[in-house]
DNA sequence: CGCAATATACTCATGACGAGTATAAGTTGG
DNA sequence: CCAACTTATACTCGTCATGAGTATATTGCG
């Protein structure tokens, strides 16, 4: 088994929600993701990201999952002839560090992505970034139409509806059509802040697999503190899913689930009638997931 | 960016379902999954997956997904001190190999899985398995009753019920018990056939993507011929997903997709009444996903 | 006191999904 | 050539999850 060489790195996508925005974290000034090479001491990828998340941030990560390893051999540093793989990895954390030597800062997700974030409505950053896919979908006669096919399912145009979970596609199409800084566009306001190399698109992988996490598996618990209001919980969502809720119904499925628990106490911090405190339920099995089979699921 | 150098190879779960059985590429008899080192040449790990497996086995490749990088350190070959990073993906081919030199088999994935075929209904195999399990959850008295419900919960015991999806949590579960070969055990029939290192842990990773993916995206159509009938079709999923479905459900799931047309030709293959012939629309979007919510959303 | 703000508890309609039944159109064997 | 069997296809029905809307508690504050 004679394989090449190749320099390894882990990538990490640390994200946490602190007043209703959620964040990630960064080094040189926002600029790019925290990223380190694979050491030798370290049993599994896993544990080592996990010892060095917490001396960086000073907050033990709560939950980590693998994202993606990239090795495309245009990613290898100038001038080196050896591949560079990068492994990504998407971690949630509960607070966000101190503000201690400046060296990681934390950036909201919609700085990098202004169109991602509907709570307000269908943002005003859509409208040029519509027209500017729409010139480029009919730049090219012969694929004009299966261009703009793909452009209203991709980003909720006519008849589709807008689907939060399609981060990495849109952020895709967008490079495609050479309208964000890394695929050559000059800089203007509705695309986004730019990230070194790749990094901006892990960011959207990470953000579309947490936003579809969500929905199957109780993961949102990791970004809270131990106690918490259901409006807290729902605003939390809310700031992942860059979608507004419908509180009844919110609180309905929080209830059928059984995954959280009164305190017995009341929080009073917004001026209105004191809202219960609940906590999550740790001895639920963490595999507790709703399968919704989706298949015609015949019971013998 | 000084970082470790380390050894890279590519690991290819690569499937094929013929005559409702689904196969898994192999190779050294079964006993182990195809793998490469990864080469200079290839610009992406995918594209150079692709002319690797389409050379391997005459067929092209009809999906191709990433599935885990595994990194651990006692991974590397006995005596290197160099680390081997293994990156692993799941592949969907439409036909099998012709049985050429004899290079690459085909083995079926309850060889290895004999628990997670429930087509006909509860596999016996499950009876010595629980057994088993029940004995190491008795082991230790402290973290019995947790081990219990873990053990209810994945394999389906009690009031809960089997889940197909949790492939990869039940194999787990049975390492850790020492159950499976690769955990120490001696060989039983119940605990299935054995492979090299952690291959048989990749495959029940690959297993379990499958199972879930079929459920939102149309990823089936890949392992189907051109032409297929409904009930072709319907035997395909269940094959996947060791499950048999409700076949008027099925039929109308199906329909309300639209993901599949007439091809106006009937085939007679079967004994009864010729069934129409189906092809699948390559014109939608792959992007058609019936993104199932899951919260309760507000629509402004 | 009355109003604003928040929390909490309902009701209602629709539609997806599990389940079952009925009918059509062929093949096979006495 | 008819009967039995096999497979295909088309319905119906009840339940429950989900989207949506409305009504009723509690608090603070001017």
């Amino acid at each position: 088994m004679k394989s090449e060489l190749a320099h390894a790195e882990l990538i990490a996508v640390l994200t946490a929600v602190t007043s209703d925005a959620p964040r990630v974290m960064t080094v040189r000034a926002g600029e790019a993701l925290p990223s380190g090479p694979l050491e030798v001491g370290h049993r599994s990828l896993q544990s080592g990201l996990r010892t060095w998340v917490h001396e960086q941030t000073g907050h033990p990560v709560g939950y980590l999952e693998q994202l993606y390893t990239f090795a495309d051999s245009d990613r290898a540093p100038q001038g080196t002839a050896t591949r560079t793989i990068s492994i990504s990895y998407l971690g949630l954390v509960r607070e966000q560090a101190a503000p201690g030597a400046g060296v990681p800062g934390w950036h909201g997700w919609y700085e990098y992505f202004p169109w991602e974030d509907h709570r307000e409505g269908r943002p005003k950053a859509l409208a040029a970034i519509e027209e500017g896919l729409a010139a480029w979908a009919g730049s090219d006669r012969s694929r004009s139409e299966h261009r703009h096919r793909r452009i209203a399912f991709t980003f909720g145009i006519d008849k589709a509806p807008w689907n939060e979970d399609l981060v990495l596609q849109r952020y895709e199409l967008l490079f495609e059509a050479g309208l964000v800084v890394e695929a050559g566009a000059s800089s203007a306001p509705e695309s986004g802040r730019a990230m070194f190399a790749d990094h901006r698109r892990i960011l959207a992988t990470a953000i579309a697999r947490l936003r579809s996490k969500i929905k199957y598996r109780p993961v949102v618990f990791e970004l809270m503190p131990e106690n918490f209001t259901l409006l807290q919980l729902q605003r939390t969502v809310e700031a992942l899913a860059g979608l507004k809720l419908h509180k009844p119904n919110f609180r309905r499925l929080i209830d059928q689930q059984e995954l959280i628990e009164e305190t017995g106490e009341l929080s009073n911090e917004a001026g209105g009638r004191p809202a219960k405190l609940f906590r999550y339920r740790r001895a639920i099995l963490d595999e507790h997931a709703i399968s919704s089979s989706r298949l015609p699921l015949s019971r013998n």
